[in-house]
DNA sequence: CTGAAAGCGCTTACAG
DNA sequence: CTGAAAGCGCTTACAG
């Protein structure tokens, strides 16, 4: 006993106006030669009769869906909801649909997100893979369904797509740099998980930064932290109670690793900036409240975001699946020099 | 001059098996008495062929989508990613898709999002209104096609849906009282958009607290901030300079609000909490990490989403249009008393 | 337990 | 400019 009634459908209409659904169709999308009159009726009986286009069938049929899947690990994260906001401005003006997901840095949850997105019939895969797992077939499906692949600061180089990046090395050098110059001299690095390639970016910056300006490189200096905000606080201690403890934290995972070392400071009653200067990395929100307000490193997310629907874009108006350049397009990001790493 | 290969169907499936796509088709869904033979042989062969199934067609022949979609004003917000987690938990486990879409406080971008939900035959579209816009007719279509509407925190009273909220008028009212227990005498209310019932509870909640304790009501230390941050603050400038100034303020439209209270008032040099307490709104990550850290009020998000999803698949099971009672449930929110709001 | 057939709601070559 | 017909990839009553 279904009491269900049924939608509108442009079979309706076209009963209703003694048409058929062929020019019911070709009015509503105001394609072909359609006689103004007949295309005026057939909108305004649509509307009077709340008529909804089902995306299903034309999907179907068309066998595409105007809808770009995203996958990120946190939406509530600045970085990623910034890429989300960039990537939308762009296809709110090209009536592009949306589906967003999130990972919870789960690998598991990924392929599950990836795999409902493939089965949608998505046009495009946008993903920042999370920090677990090694195992990447999911992302290369994508592509074996031919379903553009564009991967965004996570990236797993070995999987050939469209990628963009910030410059990850460079910016963790200039951080790096910036805490030297302010006279810190035994600066620590909490790296995030280096199974990914942006993290060992960002440990190969902070390394040529230390060389590059004859700073010896301590190894207890250099602790690698999970994707786990619930182990950092030990990492942390264990950090700044050494014998021979760091005067300067570089959080290259993220600020909410900085947030955790100023917090564990104020803990010890270790002076910020004073006795410890902290620069974390993505410019979350927060950073900018704290006390003292912390450095950090701005990673361009709108522009990213934007960068990324206009390849898409791009690609599509090209339409020639041949020709795609796996090409990388790499934004540099930007230090933001606050009070955590300017002694007085 | 299409290049693209076709995906792989249950035809192709059947073919290369010698069965029929209905023989397929069942043993993919485990549905009917399929012999476990014929079953174990097409999960393999689907497996072999990298089969992945069309949910637009087994939709669309269906007739429901196994799709939820949300519409929040900002997915970045914690209230609002937390809600988000909460369904999520839920509709993991029963396999159902989310669909998430923000509105960014547009009203129009809202009915954008609505309508594309409903386009798209969502079985259920789960909504927290923009603060701009009085004209909820895109709410009663969702229920005139048929789609169950679920509206939480920021619900439209007169638009018979299911409905999920805080009780604000008592959270208000506790936080006030709070406040005036820890000494504070004159307390300003920094309202939300007045539109909206949650922000009118809030108002309501305030003066009961104000009245119930013959505390004089001062008009001059009530105003309306509206849902646009960049107009805070102005108007909290405006408040703090009053000739005779409050020593309180209960920035009852959120915590960014509150924020702009504790920035302003560092600003001209007013000491937080011991000249002027503050109190917010929804528990923002950033409220424990501020100097002094802020008071304030939380939703749970969490609980509140669980409540949704399992109000949705309660309802679901039932299965029976005409029985639905509307029913409102009510989470009773929590203070938070911290710093900002405690004389020593 | 399996097959043949219809149909979900569209779009689009093909005719006229 | 409009119509008739096929088909997108599934699921599901109806037979057997």
């Amino acid at each position: 006993m279904d009491l269900k009634k049924k939608r509108v459908t442009i079979y309706d209409i076209a009963r209703a106006l003694n048409l058929t659904a062929s020019t019911v169709s070709r009015s509503l999308n105001n394609n072909s030669r359609i006689n103004e009159e007949t295309r005026k009726q057939v909108i305004a009986k649509a509307r009077e009769m709340n008529y909804r286009a089902n995306s299903l069938a034309s999907n179907l049929r068309k066998g595409k869906s105007q809808t770009i899947g995203i996958v990120v690990p946190r939406i509530n994260q600045s970085f990623f909801s910034n890429v989300i906001a960039g990537i939308e401005s762009i296809t709110n003006e090209k009536n592009y649909n949306l589906i967003i997901c999130q990972s919870n840095e789960s690998h598991e949850k990924e392929i599950k997100c990836v795999n409902t997105l493939i089965n949608q019939h998505v046009d495009c895969i946008v993903i920042s893979v999370s920090a677990e797992g090694d195992d990447y077939t999911h992302l290369q499906n994508v592509i074996d369904h031919h379903i553009r692949l564009i991967q965004f600061d996570r990236v797993v180089e070995e999987i050939e797509s469209l990628k963009v990046v910030n410059n990850n090395e460079q910016a963790s050098r200039e951080a790096v740099e910036h805490l030297i110059k302010a006279g810190y001299k035994r600066i620590a690095l909490l790296a995030g998980p280096q199974n990914l390639d942006i993290f060992r970016d960002r440990k190969a910056g902070y390394l040529k930064a230390l060389r590059a300006n004859k700073v010896p490189v301590a190894d207890e200096l250099i602790l690698d932290a999970d994707s786990n905000n619930e182990h950092d606080a030990e990492l942390i201690r264990s950090l700044l109670t050494l014998p021979n403890p760091p005067d300067a934290v570089f959080a290259s995972r993220d600020d909410f690793l900085a947030l955790g070392v100023l917090e564990v400071a104020n803990d010890l009653g270790i002076k910020v900036p004073e006795q410890l200067g902290i620069c974390g990395y993505s410019n979350e929100n927060f950073t900018r409240i704290t006390t003292p307000s912390l450095t950090t490193i701005d990673q361009y997310g709108v522009d990213m975001g934007k960068t990324i629907a206009q390849t898409y874009f791009e690609l599509d108006d090209k339409n020639d699946e041949t020709a795609i350049e796996i090409k990388t397009t790499s934004i540099k990001p930007k230090l933001i020099a606050r009070a955590s790493s300017q002694r007085k």
